[in-house]
Parts: C-alpha cells; structure tokens; sequence
DNA sequence: GAGTTCGGCG
DNA sequence: CGCCGAACTC
C-alpha cells in the first residue's frame, strides 16, 4: 500500500481535530474512526496521559505513526498520520515552562499546528488570565516563525465559540469564558495574522456543534452543542480546501468523548 | 416454555457456584454464561453491589428470577433460578450483625445455602479469627435448622481448598489463610455434619482449579490456580449428583473474574 | 491485577 | 456526566 493510501487519492488530504477526553479511555473509538475514515493527519487533544503510557501500539498496527506529548491526568496533544511527521516541536518557545497544550509539526510539506487552549475556568480567575495570555503567545508564536503565506494549519480544541451562531444558546451563555467579546477578540487578533475558519467558510448555517458538555444530560440529543474546535488556514491552504464538516458520529457511540471530529479536505 | 426449560430435561437439575467479583463488572460474563448453558440454579459471590443498585432487569429478560443481598464495594450473595425460588433468608440467625455472605433458600424442594466465606486475609489478623469463626458459626446453622438427610447443597466460595491437590504449589502455599490445617478442619468440621465434595466425588484427579490469581499474570495460562469454590451435598442429595465439573471458559473471556464456574448435574 | 469508593475537575 | 488519581481489598 503506499503511503497515501486507499481513501484518500494522491494530491488529496484528509486532516481532522479531535478532542478525545482521554486517549486510553478512547482508544477504541479513536482506532475505529481512524480504520473507517482514513485521515491523512488526525490532531488529538486532552490525551490525559504520561509520555510513558501513551497506547502507542494500537496505531502501530493500523499504520499510523504518531508524535504525543502528555502529563497525568489533564491536558496532552497528539498527532496521529499516514505519512512522515517532520520536524515535531512542542509547546512555545518562550522561556515559560508550560502545559503539553501545543504540537507543531510537518506532514507532506504542510505545517500542522495543534493546540488545546486553556478553557479559562471562570472570567475573573488566574485560569481565564492564562487564557487570554495563552492566545498572546500563539499569536507571536505564528508571527515569529511563519509568514501568512505559508502553508500552515492550526487547529484543536480552541475553547472559543466565534459568533452567536456557534452555541446553542447566545443569550444565556453570553459572558461564558469561552463565549464572550474579549475572548472572541484574543482569538481573532491570531486569526487576524491570516487565519480563515474552514468550517464557517464552508457551511454559514447556525446549529453545527464539536461539543457538547456530559453535565446537561441529553445536550447532545437536543443539540445543545458548542462550536469551539476549529480547522483554521492560511489562505493559500484554505483554496484548497474542498470540504469542512463535523462527524458526529463518535458522539453516539458507547462511552464518548464530549467532542466529536472536525474534518477538512484538501486538494494538495 | 415450561419451567424446566431446554437444555434441562424435566427430573434433572444442574447447579452452579460463580465468585463474580462484581455482578455489574461482570454482568456480560454471567448472562452470556446462563444463556449458553441454562443452568437450573446459579448461585453467586461477590456481587459487591448495594440491593437498589442490583442489575435484575438483564436477568428478568432471560428468564431467570434472582434473589441477592449486598453492600458497597465487597462481599454480596445472590441466587438466579429457573424455577420459583422459596423461603429465601440473609445471614446467620444469631445475634451478630453480619456482612452479606450467606444467602439460603429452596428451589424444586432442595435447600440451596449460598456462602462467601470470609478469606481470611492473613494467618495472624483479626480478619483470620472472623474466618475460622464463621466456619464454626456455619457449623452450627446447619446443626441447628437442618437434618444430614435433608437434600441440602451448600456451595460457594469458601476460601479453603481442602487438601494438597487442590493447589498448584502446596508447598509454598503451605500456611495461607486459604491453605493450612487449621482452615481445612474448620471445613471439614462443617462437613463432618453430613455433606461430600462433589467435584471430588467425581474426580481424583490434581490440576483441577476454580481460582487464578489475577495478580500473577499468567496463572491461568500456566494453570496455577486454586480449587475453593465448591459444591457440597448431604448424602441422599450427593447419591442423585450425575457429574460435577468446572467450566473455565469464563476464565477465558474478556475482562474474566479471576474465579470460574463450578457445576453440578442431578437426576431430581 | 482488577474490582471498589471518593474527591477534584470541567 | 465521566475523566483522573489515590487508597483500599482480595
């Protein structure tokens, strides 16, 4: 088999963000998803797991590589592909010791970023300062190291809703720290370097969710959903995308995660 | 479907004891187990599951009726029958308030005592007195409220393999709570009232086990087990017992207990 | 090694 | 609601 494989034909990939709420209690739905649709590139966040009990082996035997770095209990990113991975880095390069929430790295001369912003805690909190600090940083981070005419891509949980379209419920959830202006506006200061959003590109429809939270029983059969993981490229890449969708079917599944997959084709 | 079912012909009865650490762990395991093999009456340990927790409605839909009594976390006791299940009581009748271990009753006129008994933990600890002192307290039950030629079958876990044969190592394992003289004659003093080891009664033989350890891995694989679960019959009820075998299969499955199947055929 | 409970977290 | 980790039992 080569390495591009069946689903996708030579010149097409298949990239998609996953907030999979712990890579071991997932680990079957992950595997499944990745036999059934064949991604070129999945990007993993909220691994939960220590570098040195990552389940490596499961995407071994279904021919993907991988690169991960992870702690106990919270927070992990991870990038599973059918190709070489280049060039893997983690995390900022500033002097700050930090969270496993940022894997950069190539695949078929494509830059993949893939990040688990903070989600913030609660708007007056150290937590939602972090936050807010933590998109200052990427935006430099993109600056320092890119041009807007690169080929890169970021993606992940991104703990952002980016318009009243992208929650279930403007009105009550306005003020959330993943739903209000100033968050809205940390997000779009990075977007402004020369982001587009895949998704929102290509679907204007209110009503599409990645999230939905475990706590409000149902929320996922009454759609009462967030849209806060996100495909977001530069505009080079973002022509050659063909398709942007969100896969809700490892939502039903038995023991889910409370995210579901992003995915975006491209041309390439 | 009468009552006496498929694989039973009327005037036969088969009769199992399972240590299930956890009904609800094990839930799949035990309903897959009586739907293969349709015994008349399986008698249960080690449910570790408060009453208005217990799974009844997987068992409703097999048809099987179900007595139980247990706690959190440990110990618990329970019946499945194909048959009316009469007279059904909790515990020793003296005045010590007990932990849910024995669990009596009748079905098609035979006395069915159900008991998990106390292991022991180690040779000098209060929890060892509390073994040899429910074996004693067990004596006394059936002295008080049975005749040896009553049709009585006591079966269970009772945390006792009766000689060098039951064990894979009695030399090392000379001494355990579960394997020592003192503990094989507080068994064989409840014995001695009237009952005969079934499985023995059938087979001589060593290298017959009910119990692998999960915590050396490979026991199973290398059969280093233990015979504790045991069927024991007063002496008109042990002349109608056709067979008595253990079935590891169990043992086999996905997320097994580390205790199996022991099953006894009568003509009744 | 594999069940359990419980507290912390989102 | 469902993850994790820690402590406990067998």
């Amino acid at each position: 088999m080569s390495e591009e494989g069946i689903a996708t034909a030579p010149g097409n990939m298949k990239i998609a963000t996953f907030n999979v709420n712990s890579i071991r209690a997932r680990l079957p739905i992950v595997v499944d998803w990745l036999g059934a649709n064949r991604p070129d590139v999945l990007a993993v966040q909220e691994t939960k797991v220590q570098d040195q009990d990552f389940p490596g082996e499961a995407f071994d035997e279904i021919g993907y590589r991988y690169v991960f770095r992870g702690q106990k209990s919270y927070n992990g990113v991870a990038l599973f592909s059918r190709h070489p991975i280049h060039d893997a880095e983690f995390g900022f390069d500033d002097e700050l010791k930090d969270e496993p929430r940022l894997l950069k790295a190539s695949v078929n001369g494509l830059t993949i970023v893939n990040t688990y912003v903070p989600q913030g805690f609660q708007p007056d909190s150290d937590k939602y300062r972090y936050k807010l600090q933590w998109f200052a940083r990427l935006g430099a981070y993109f600056r320092n190291r890119f041009k807007p005419t690169d080929p890169v891509l970021w993606l992940g949980d991104l703990n952002v809703a980016p318009q009243a379209i992208d929650v279930h419920d403007p009105v009550s959830l306005l003020g959330h720290v993943c739903f209000n202006p100033q968050v809205q506006e940390a997000l779009e200061a990075v977007m402004a370097w020369g982001f587009t959003d895949l998704f929102r590109r290509h679907c204007p429809d209110p009503g599409h969710y990645s999230f939905w939270d475990y706590r409000a029983s149902n929320a996922f059969k009454q759609n009462l959903g967030w849209r806060i993981d996100h495909l977001m490229a530069t505009e080079t890449l973002a022509q050659k995308c063909t398709a942007c969708y969100i896969d809700s079917q490892p939502r039903t599944a038995a023991r889910p995660s409370d995210h579901t997959p992003v995915v975006a084709d491209f041309q390439w």
